[in-house]
DNA sequence: GTCTATAGCCAGATAGAC
DNA sequence: GTCTATCTGGCTATAGAC
């Protein structure tokens, strides 16, 4: 009984997912929801009592996807170099396969600048402390040309992220079609961190 | 006459724009635009019938402030180098002063593909041809390093764009307030150019 | 735990006076 | 052109049967 439980409220979960990920919280309907589950509407408030409850556990779940991925990049003891390569991989194969969750992330918390507070608070959330240590050491040490570990990391972000985000509006900018545009971010697992580290590498 | 029409009709659009550009279609309230506006609400139908053609046409301005100025790098005579320097520059100068444009116009394609298409209807909309034709034989004279047009183009708007759409995370994971990360962003007008002229040149 | 039925509210849209 | 008042539909949430 409590195996049926905890089926049903993870099947409410993945749908609830689904939608959201895809709606946003405005743009979803609590009746979707419960279609994409295959149960009533009634059901959704049994174990979640209201919409934004709902929403926040799946918000939650989303960010706690994408953030801790970053503490790689931001805590691990290999080089800069390095990290750069696997990051860059990892993080583009990742979103590849979860393509709606930075814009819902991204868009949720724009909507609402308290989550990113709330967010602040929990454990393993990503800190940037020890990687300005290291670029800043390895720009000394005359491995890595001049650069800001702040700016270095928004790059990094960016050249990763971005393309899902803007994904439609570059395929217009592109004129491509959906396969040409996913050859395209294949290529950009390898081919962001060459960009990345040609420009830094002294 | 024609002339209290047309100031009640900006005004409106102006309302709109300002809540649409913060809130989204979804999110935003005929009464909120209403309100911004200091008229009433049956006002806003009296122009504009529905609020579905009012949230176009703010979406088309929105488009039409941010497309068009991808042309100058897309399709001036300048070098690559040239461009980059001076697009990367003017745009985050321009979206500096419209922080909500890219999100917004970006959001609600993801919302609705239609614009997509829609949108690469309208005279203006920018091209990549030329561009690629230029890196081509730039790559091909040895002025810049191999890259593909369309990695450089993703790469160019990634790193000039997505800094305004992340920014509450941004700020998170730097742990910064809106002064210095204020500052950051200025710094980018000049250090994405060079980031990128780094990574290309040859 | 799960359903049907419905309460209650809110938002977009319209009617009609001025 | 602009307003007040109101209709209508849709959505969240709850009541209550099973």
């Amino acid at each position: 009984m409590t195996n049926t439980t905890e089926n049903t409220e993870s099947t409410i979960l993945k749908a609830a997912k689904t939608v959201f990920l895809k709606k946003g919280m405005d743009g979803a309907r609590m009746q979707e929801i419960a279609d994409e589950a295959g149960i009533n509407k009634a059901l959704l408030h049994y174990y979640f009592r209201s919409k934004q409850q709902l929403f926040e556990a799946v918000f939650l779940n989303a960010f706690s996807l994408l953030a801790p991925q970053l503490n790689y990049i931001l805590n691990d003891d290999s080089s800069v170099q390095d990290k750069i390569i696997k990051f860059t991989h990892n993080y583009i194969t990742f979103i590849s396969q979860h393509p709606y969750l930075p814009n819902f992330v991204i868009q949720e918390i724009n909507r609402n600048p308290d989550f990113a507070i709330q967010i602040k608070e929990r454990p393993q959330f990503p800190d940037i402390k020890k990687f300005k240590i290291q670029v800043d050491l390895e720009v000394k040490a005359g491995v890595l040309k001049p650069i800001k570990a702040e700016q270095l990391f928004i790059n990094i972000m960016s050249l990763s992220i971005f393309p899902f985000i803007g994904k439609p509006l570059l395929k217009a900018f592109l004129n491509t079609d959906e396969n040409t545009f996913s050859n395209i971010i294949e290529e950009r697992k390898t081919v962001v961190a060459i960009f990345i580290m040609n420009s830094i590498k002294a």
